[in-house]
DNA sequence: TCGTTATATTAAACAATGTTCAATTTAATC
DNA sequence: GATTAAATTGAACATTGTTTAATATAACGA
């Protein structure tokens, strides 16, 4: 292989992130605009319709470039989720951030946590959708995210039970606080897709519709949780 | 238009349901060979990547039948969706049938309902996944065994408050069973999805796998759930 | 028994989808 | 100004759900 050198001493140019550009945008606005236009038409169609083709032509591009910037449309999918994650987040810590009674904070922070889904149901549909796993990594930065999430109900759950006092059992705040907002999660799943079947004959006249149904179950959910949690763990 | 009437008679013959079949299969007969056959597609794959060809060809059939019988895809899976949901109901209706106790019946309850998501996962994930709106009909059986479901949890909270007595406020039951259900089925999709995330720091040398964190979750759920519900209402 | 009629099923087509990749355009470099 | 490498395109590909004209077949009437 006498040629060997020759052809390979022009491989060792140094690359420009700038060669062969032919628009106006670096890689990462293109990630920025890619991520904003998937947003924007999930918000008006629900992920299920969005197609790569619309995302493209949204931003004035062709579907193939879409491939040069994310693996695939799963991909590009899971960071409008880790956007959706951080509104979700703000929302919540905005609901609840000046009430210090920590059992109101609880009810507060439920009620956004229902609000946000359904008044962006769509993205919520697609931030916890459970796709039969592609092949695309989870953002790192999504657990963090969620984990900010619990915090919020593991300092209201550990106020409730020391107001003064700071010395509580991690593990089981950490479980108590999972297993509160899972119930919250669920019955905000169930409102969305009307599933509480309640009887009509249990109802008054004026049947409640869903989303005041979910509210009141959401409210339940806590209101009984928040008692038990006092009547298991007694103020030390 | 005086041939009219020549023609309309023509039209006068009763029809009859065996008229030009081909196979030896009634349309019910048919009905439910195709939704047995997705059902099977599903449990293996995933109804994400059950196609309308797989289904006929693996009942000998040609996918344009398939609209013959049901209106699209998604009614058939809406199909599928009746007999999971009928599944799911035998199984958690077994697991408690022999448990006189209501508190320890709705942990068995919890239990059955995350063993049943996490061993038929396809299958629940379809039945709760929140496709936009398509244009087929819920079958009305549907409502009908999730009302069955929350009325296991209904009866096991009113033995809870009056052992003897049966005068509970209706409202009041389902709407906390309602909520309690609302957490068991949240905490069986956070930890379907692994959404739990607690801090390694907080957990002991061999963490939990995320079946085990979920059976943690729902128990704690139960539990603190039961503790308010006990501790709200005094037993009369 | 033999056409006639109504149904059941097919086969082929359609438009739309996600994705790939050779070809092309463009900018940076020598 | 020629060369090199990156960015983007555009056309293709295999699949998908679904429609529909054509066909095969069973029941009916005589």
């Amino acid at each position: 292989m006498a040629c060997a050198p020759a052809i390979l001493r022009f491989h060792t140019r140094k690359p420009n992130i700038f060669m062969g550009r032919r628009s106006e945008h670096s890689r990462d606005e293109l990630r920025t605009l890619i991520i904003d236009a998937a947003l924007e038409l999930i918000k008006e169609q629900g992920s299920g319709s969005v197609t790569a083709r619309q995302i493209a032509k949204s931003i004035g591009y062709t579907p193939g470039m879409l491939y040069a910037v994310f693996k695939n449309q799963h991909d590009i999918f899971l960071h409008v989720n880790l956007c959706t994650l951080e509104s979700l987040q703000q929302h919540c810590i905005n609901s609840c951030r000046n009430q210090p009674d920590p059992a109101k904070r609880l009810l507060l922070l439920g009620k956004a946590y229902w609000s946000f889904a359904s008044e962006h149901t769509h993205q919520f549909d697609l931030l916890f959708a459970r796709h039969e796993s592609q092949d695309a990594e989870i953002p790192p930065a999504l657990p963090v995210r969620v984990q900010a999430l619990f915090a919020l109900v593991e300092t209201a759950l550990v106020e409730l039970l020391s107001p003064s006092d700071k010395d509580p059992n991690k593990d089981q705040v950490a479980l108590a606080a999972r297993a509160l907002w899972s119930g919250v999660h669920g019955a905000t799943e169930l409102g969305l897709s009307d599933l509480f079947f309640f009887s009509p004959e249990n109802s008054k006249t004026d049947a409640p519709n869903a989303a005041q149904q979910s509210e009141q179950v959401i409210d339940t959910l806590i209101q009984q949780f928040v008692a038990g949690w006092l009547a298991t763990n007694p103020i030390k």
